[in-house]
DNA sequence: TTAGGGTTAG
């Protein structure tokens, strides 16, 4: 068969391997456990995909070791360790006795088992055996305890280069960059694979200076390496400086080969420039560059990211059989970016297996497009479904989930699965958990969480600041930005912004004028803000000034921030003005149509509110509705205006014909413009049912205990009628109550409300 | 037949 064995070498291509094979099948070789072999060992090299592999595995009647040997190196190099394990076993079933070459490939499949595993190799009496000893060092080294890859290390009569490079990038692994460094000091010969596990090391610590630094010093480089300091800048968001490198590479007369390439197209992803994709995609073409499955999946990602869904879909298909669970995430989140929620999810309940980033993908994609409930819902799921893990970035999307839907018992559930699975946060982890508490109105909580870090971030000190300007606490946020500047820490236009929130939701003037004069360059949000606390202290005709001193065209923030402002100081030229000139900006934001009709209902003008109500109807818009939430009992309870869904939908529009009784007996009186006549005609008024807050208001009166604070959150700006109606029901009912709406908190209690410059 | 580079999620 030495015909055979000349094709069987120089097998460059999955195809030629498929012809191979059809030749040894049409010799009746197939059960041969030689070719078996050979055939899974080009498998192996080709990644071919693994139901083939299999095949050819199954078509030996009795797999002898070499078989048996080449299908667990398979397994184990396309990840797939529990096919390693359960080979094993079989392997074992069937007589077969492993030897010591066996032994490496199965170590690396295992984790918490390795330290049985090594007792029984020393009983075997492999312990001897140099690679298998090797393969245990570099197992701890991988999978921890590091301290016991030491002591097989320090323990060796001999160390080799590679030794070596195993404790160094074992080292790394575990974050220990200062042994990592030492071992690199001392040892008495490095290769070019040390120098890039150091640029690796490096480059994970996102220290990509002294990665360059190393990457610059290496006495030799070849594709590996430059590769390594590719992926660096790929990885860490530098596009350019990957494209510059791929230049310089190509320049120094190295080849680039797919990984090369893989670095390059995901840099390119992070762009989401679609010129720049397409240009790639020529480059590729020109170059005919072998599209393998890591190629094909950073593609999908690429078109996913800049907007072609087709294209990324096409690719997918092409996979066929070498699609993994990496390109169905990968096809999830394209989805997912587009809004495509129920394709995702159906992508999602079809894929084979799933691992902790398709669960982190979904999860996210709802969390990021306002299905908040739908996130957390999912993740129940995970939890009970005990196969994945949850990970720091699981957590971040549901303590986002739970900061949106001002869910505290939730949040506080979340925090006790890390602390129950030990996940270690990183400042992003802790900066959610200080936006959720905010978010929830527990700055106590939030302020604790700060605290408890270890190195704060300016986005820690922006997320505590805005939850400082949610609360209208002007004061605190003042102070913390204090603090972040005492710190070192220098703030960015957003910790501008949230200052000034703060200053205006809490009428300080001065101060506010004070931080504003401090910015250096106050862009376009800051002047809003400006405008928006001189239009609620009341300096209307200021505000209106400063519009026409701004050196930029200003944006519908601006002209919002005054429309808002006339409406509460009911100054009628200066809402027009500023109405004008949004109806121009944004002819289809139903809101400021609403704004402009609030402000002639509370002055009474109803011909006007007709007016503004007809233009409305005209030009098709309609009143944007928002949820509210009220959380009870470990679960969310949402409700939406006229809402008749709920199970205590009875007895909450009873409660509610109770309460207005009430009012009426407590003297307020049913007129057009008080906040009874709402209730009463409500129903009639077009698009309207009850208001949702009022709904989620009853519902907690029912079920909560006397006297208890009651929390609602609104995802859009809190009605006028039901502000008025709070207030009132605060009173009438000895309750205090907490709304939250986009970006603020009321308080009413004994018939008035935290913020005085609302409506 | 031990050591270095690759795709996806916040």
């Amino acid at each position: 068969m030495s015909h055979l064995n000349a094709i069987a070498v120089r097998i460059s291509s999955f195809k030629q391997l498929t012809q191979l094979h059809a030749q040894i099948i049409q010799h009746s070789l197939h059960h041969d456990n030689y070719w078996v072999s050979v055939l899974i060992s080009h498998c192996t090299r080709l990644c071919a995909p693994p139901s083939y592999a299999r095949l050819i595995f199954d078509s030996s009647h009795q797999p002898n070791l070499y078989a048996f040997t080449n299908m667990l190196k398979f397994y184990s190099h396309t990840g797939a360790h529990h096919h390693v394990i359960n080979l094993f076993q079989n392997m074992r079933l069937s007589n077969v006795m492993p030897d010591a070459f066996v032994f490496p490939i199965l170590i690396k499949s295992m984790e918490k088992e390795a330290v049985m595993l090594h007792a029984h190799l020393i009983k075997l009496g492999h312990q001897c055996d140099r690679f298998v000893r090797n393969a245990i060092m570099y197992m701890y080294a991988k999978y921890g305890p590091i301290y016991f890859a030491r002591k097989l290390f320090d323990e060796m009569p001999e160390r080799m280069v590679a030794d070596w490079n195993s404790m160094i990038s074992g080292y790394w692994r575990w974050g220990n960059e200062v042994e990592a460094g030492s071992l690199f000091n001392i040892m008495p010969e490095r290769n070019v694979i040390t120098w890039t596990a150091m640029v690796t090391g490096y480059s994970k610590a996102r220290d990509l200076v002294t990665a360059r630094r190393y990457f610059d010093q290496m006495p030799e480089k070849n594709v590996v390496s430059w590769n390594a300091m590719l992926s660096a800048y790929s990885q860490n968001g530098f596009a350019e400086e990957a494209m510059r490198l791929l230049n310089e590479m190509v320049v120094d007369g190295v080849q680039p080969d797919e990984t090369t390439w893989v670095a390059v197209i995901s840099a390119c992803a992070d762009r989401a420039d679609a010129k720049l994709a397409s240009s790639l995609m020529n480059m590729l073409n020109q170059r005919s560059v072998k599209l393998n499955y890591f190629v094909k999946t950073a593609l999908i990602d690429m078109y996913a990211k800049c907007g072609d869904l087709a294209a990324a879909k096409n690719i997918f298909e092409e996979l066929g059989a070498y699609r993994n669970v990496v390109s169905w995430n990968a096809m999830i989140s394209a989805h997912t970016s587009v809004g495509d929620l129920s394709s995702a999810r159906e992508l999602f309940d079809r894929m084979p297996s799933k691992d902790v980033v398709s669960w982190n993908s979904m999860i996210a994609g709802y969390a990021q497009n306002g299905q908040s409930t739908m996130a957390i819902e999912l993740f129940k799921k995970m939890i009970s479904s005990n196969h994945t893990k949850p990970d720091e970035v699981t957590m971040v999307s549901v303590i986002s989930a739970c900061s949106h839907l001002g869910a505290l018992e939730l949040g506080n559930w979340a925090l006790n699965i890390i602390d129950e699975n030990q996940i270690k946060l990183s400042i992003s982890g802790y900066n959610s958990l200080i936006f959720m508490y905010s978010k929830c109105g527990s700055m106590k909580d939030a302020e604790r969480i700060f605290h408890k870090m270890k190195t704060q971030d300016v986005i820690s000190f922006n997320t505590l600041i805005t939850g400082f300007a949610a609360q209208g606490d002007g004061f605190a946020a003042i102070d913390t930005m204090r603090k972040m500047k005492e710190q070192g820490f220098q703030p960015d236009r957003i910790t501008y912004i949230s200052v000034l929130t703060a200053c205006s939701h809490a009428g300080l003037l001065e101060q506010g004028k004070k931080v504003f004069d401090s910015i250096t360059n106050p862009d376009v949000d800051h002047y809003a803000c400006m405008i928006d606390l001189l239009g609620r202290v009341g300096n209307l005709d200021e505000a209106k000034n400063l519009i026409t001193r701004m050196p930029m065209v200003p944006h519908a923030g601006v002209y919002g921030s005054l429309l808002n402002a006339a409406r509460i100081r009911k100054r009628i030229d200066i809402g027009e003005f500023a109405a004008s000139h949004l109806f121009k900006i944004e002819p289809e934001n139903s809101g400021n149509y609403v704004l402009l009709s609030n402000m002639y209902a509370s002055m009474g003008r109803w011909g006007d509110v007709e007016r503004i109500r007809g233009k409305m109807k005209l030009l098709g818009l309609k009143k944007a509705t928002g949820w509210s939430y009220v959380e009870f009992d470990g679960k969310l309870h949402k409700f939406i205006v006229g809402d008749k869904a709920h199970e205590r939908s009875n007895d909450i529009y009873k409660l509610l014909m109770e309460l207005r009784k009430k009012m009426r007996i407590a003297g307020y009186i049913a007129d057009k413009e008080s906040v009874l006549r709402d209730v009463e005609e409500e129903e009639k008024e077009e698009m309207v049912g009850t208001h949702s807050e009022k709904l989620a208001l009853c519902f907690a009166l029912l079920v909560s205990e006397s006297g208890a604070v009651i929390r609602i959150v609104k995802n859009l700006r809190v009605c006028w009628d039901c502000h008025e109606a709070m207030k009132i029901i605060s009173k009438l009912e000895g309750r205090e109550i907490i709304v939250r709406d986009n970006n603020r908190f009321h308080c009413f209690n004994d018939g008035s409300c935290s913020c005085k410059d609302y409506w």
